[in-house]
This record gives structure tokens, C-alpha cells and sequence, in this order.
DNA sequence: AAGAAAAAGTTAGCCGTGTTAACTTTATTT
DNA sequence: AAATAAAGTTAACACGGCTAACTTTTTCTT
């Protein structure tokens, strides 16, 4: 997977590069460039390993000189996804002051807007199957993603003189955008609240939830 | 599907009663006990039509008198779980005040609860296949239980003295209690914070959440 | 450079699931 | 009692995942 370690260093990077050119080239990133792209149009629960195949124009046996099984592709495109979420997380605050509310609510917004642009990706990642999510690769996403919201969110509170487990707040607003996640693209808001802004309902609740809590 | 209206009338209840003796006696209704067992078992990804055919001893072709597919069946078990999550969500406000802080986290946590409980059914309610969710079921759904949480809080909310548009709050707790529902079933918090309070969490986001956003 | 070994493909085939068609048996109707 | 409808059965097809056995191409060894 890529976000933890490589594995077969598919040619041209890695240390002995292999020459790249037996019978297919290098099938291994065909089949994954191939199921990227099926999955993303009709979702993993659709995605067929056959399919794949035809598109890359071999066998349906071939994939298995590359991959365990079909969850092995699966999980690599989670990984991946790990990674580009990483990426537009961490660029999601860049311009903004570190641990001020704009920063904050930036991360949250490109947490929604990831999970409405690559849906099926981001089913894989949060969702159910636990074959596709190996630990380490949750891991290390909650380490360089989960953590910077925390380590901005303990600014924030130390600033804005909030007091409260700056761990403890962080699951809390990683919890409700996730929720804005998840309806969304379960599409449980449509029937219910067509019309709402979800933009604005996300700016207004981070803020909220990063306050102190009321006293009842 | 049983939360709009009786279909088939398996018998006994309706106005012509058929006495329920074929082959098998009531099939469709054993089918569905399989399959909700089965469901609830292994989660709807790895149910079977066959699997329940077993459990029903009937071949694997019997079910299509009964069902118009894979899907009618798991749509079926869906429109009772609906059934049976707003049972739980009137029960939890019963004993609480109405429009009572107690009253709408009552709710929330049973949501959490019945998630928890009921795993696979709670994924084909709230999760992705269209198929299995059809517009009317999701829609008295909202009807039943998500607006008598907008009602409470509608009424808390005049009481206290925070402005803002009812519905808009309580989808926003609703939000929140779902995010909290889907990273706990997904296993996502087990990695990144294994050791959280999830019920000590919700106490405490709801009530901020229905106070008025904060000036910035 | 030649031959051995490994890598990466192929074809053929097995098994399980969903689904349909054609047929049989059991109830219900008249 | 005969006709009809309902609810089951068996048989077959298509398709997807996966394995085994074989072939071809590339790389390693000497």
C-alpha cells in the first residue's frame, strides 16, 4: 500500500529498476489505473475484477500474478485515497493562521468536499469492510491527518482560553463532519432536507462545538 | 414494505385469510426470518439468497415466488428496521420532559444504541444502495422520528431563548449523532481513539450544538 | 553466450450465486 | 370433479472469483 511502505517498486523508482517490458508492460498499475477508474464510476460493491481485465485487455487470471485477490486492489486504491486525502487536508489550511477557526473550518470543508468528489474512495476508506482498511493504514492516516485538526485545535483553545481536552474536541468535530460526510453522500439529506447548506451548516457548527461546554 | 403499507397480506392479519398451508406455510415470512438472521449475522454484503434458502429448506429458485429479486428481500428488512428504530426513538423520549435537554439526548443515544445493536440493518437504513431505500420509506421515516426531534427542540429552543431555525439545529444533531453512529459501527475511532466516551460525547456535543453559534 | 530459473502471461475448469424457464404438485374456485 | 391459480421443484445459463497446469518471455548465473 502506498502510505505505509512500497512494495514492489514498480519499476523506474525504486532501486534495481526492472526494465518495465515483459509481455504487458506493467500490468500491476494498468489493473490499479483500470479499477480507479471502474470503482469511481460504479462504486466497489459494482467493481468486478473481470472488468478490470477487459479494460486492460487480459485474462481474468493475470491479476493474480500481482494481486493476493480482489481486496488487494481494493486496498491499494484505499491507500491511495488515504494519501490524496492527506494531501488536500494539509493544503486545506495552508494560507489560513495556524490554530485560528478559518484554518479549522477549512480542513472540515475539504473533508466534505473529498467525500462528495470521490465517493466510492471515500466509502473504502470510512466504511465498512475491515479486509480493505488494514490498521496501520488507518494509523498513519489518524497520525497525519486526524492530528493536525487536534495539535490546531489545542492552539485554538489554549488562545480563545477554552477549556477542555483539545483530543476530546477534535473527535467531536471529526465526528459531526464525518456525519455531514456520510448523509450526504448516503444521500439521507435529500428526502429530509433537500435545501439545506451544508457549507454554512459546518461553519456554524465548529465553532459551536469547539466552545465550552454549557452548563445545562 | 411494512413502515408504508401491507403488501401481500402473509395471512392471519388481513381481511381473507389463506389459511397458510402450501408446501411450506408461510415462505415468504420464513425467508425473511432467514434472511434478517443471516443479515444480521454476517451483514448484507455477505448475504446470500441460497444461504436463506437453506435455512428455509427450499430450493434456491423458491424464492421468486415470494420476492422480485435479491434486493426486494433486503428492502424488506430495511422497511422493518425502520419500523423498528422509530419504536426505539419514541421509547427514549417517554419519561422526559417534553422539549427537554434530557429528552432530545435520550434520543440521540438511542440512535447510537440501535446502531450499535443492529449493525447491518442500521447500514442498509442510513448506507448506500439506493435500491434498497426507496423514497416513500426514508420519507416517513423523516416524518415519524426526525421530525419529533425538530419538534423538541423547536420547543427547548423557544424556551431557552436561542434564536435560529429549529430544523436547521436539529439536523445538525442529527448530524452529529449519525457521524458518531458511523465511525463507532465503521470501527473508526478504534484506531485513532480507541478509548473515547462516545455517550460522555454526545452529552456534551448536543447541548452546544443547540446554543446559539458563537460570534466568532 | 547458453542454459537455468524466475516472472508474467494464457487457457481450461471448478464452485458458488442470481435468475429464468419449464414442469409438477397442492390449493382454491366454481 | 374439473379448471385454475399458487407455490414449489429441477435444470440450465451467465458471470464472477479463483486455482492449476502450461507457455512464453525476461533475468540471473556461470
Amino acid at each position: 500500500m502506498s502510505s505505509t511502505g512500497q512494495r514492489r517498486a514498480s519499476k523506474g523508482t525504486g532501486g534495481k529498476p526492472r526494465k518495465a517490458g515483459y509481455h504487458h508492460g506493467d500490468l500491476r498499475e494498468a489493473l490499479i489505473a483500470a479499477a480507479t477508474r471502474l470503482v469511481g464510476e460504479k462504486g466497489a460493491e459494482n467493481f468486478t475484477l473481470a472488468d478490470a481485465c477487459r479494460l486492460a485487455g487480459v485474462s481474468t487470471a493475470a491479476p493474480y500474478k500481482h494481486f493476493r485477490d480482489r481486496d488487494e486492489i481494493l486496498e491499494e486504491i484505499t491507500a491511495r485515497g488515504f494519501d490524496a486525502f492527506a494531501e488536500r487536508s494539509m493544503a486545506a489550511v495552508e494560507g489560513h493562521g495556524v490554530g485560528t477557526l478559518e484554518g479549522i473550518t477549512a480542513m472540515a470543508q475539504a473533508y466534505v468536499k473529498f467525500a462528495v468528489e470521490h465517493q466510492p474512495v471515500f466509502r473504502l476508506m470510512f466504511g465498512q469492510n475491515p479486509a480493505l482498511k488494514s490498521a496501520e493504514m488507518v494509523q498513519a492516516y489518524g497520525n497525519r491527518c486526524l492530528g493536525r485538526v487536534i495539535e490546531q485545535i489545542g492552539i485554538y483553545c489554549e488562545r480563545q482560553g477554552v477549556e477542555g481536552d483539545a483530543k476530546f474536541l477534535g473527535v467531536q468535530v471529526w465526528t459531526f463532519v464525518h456525519g455531514t460526510a456520510s448523509l450526504l453522500i448516503d444521500e439521507d439529506y435529500a428526502s429530509v432536507a433537500p435545501d439545506i447548506d451544508l457549507e454554512a451548516m459546518v461553519a456554524q457548527a465548529v465553532p459551536k462545538l469547539l466552545s465550552a461546554p454549557a452548563a445545562g
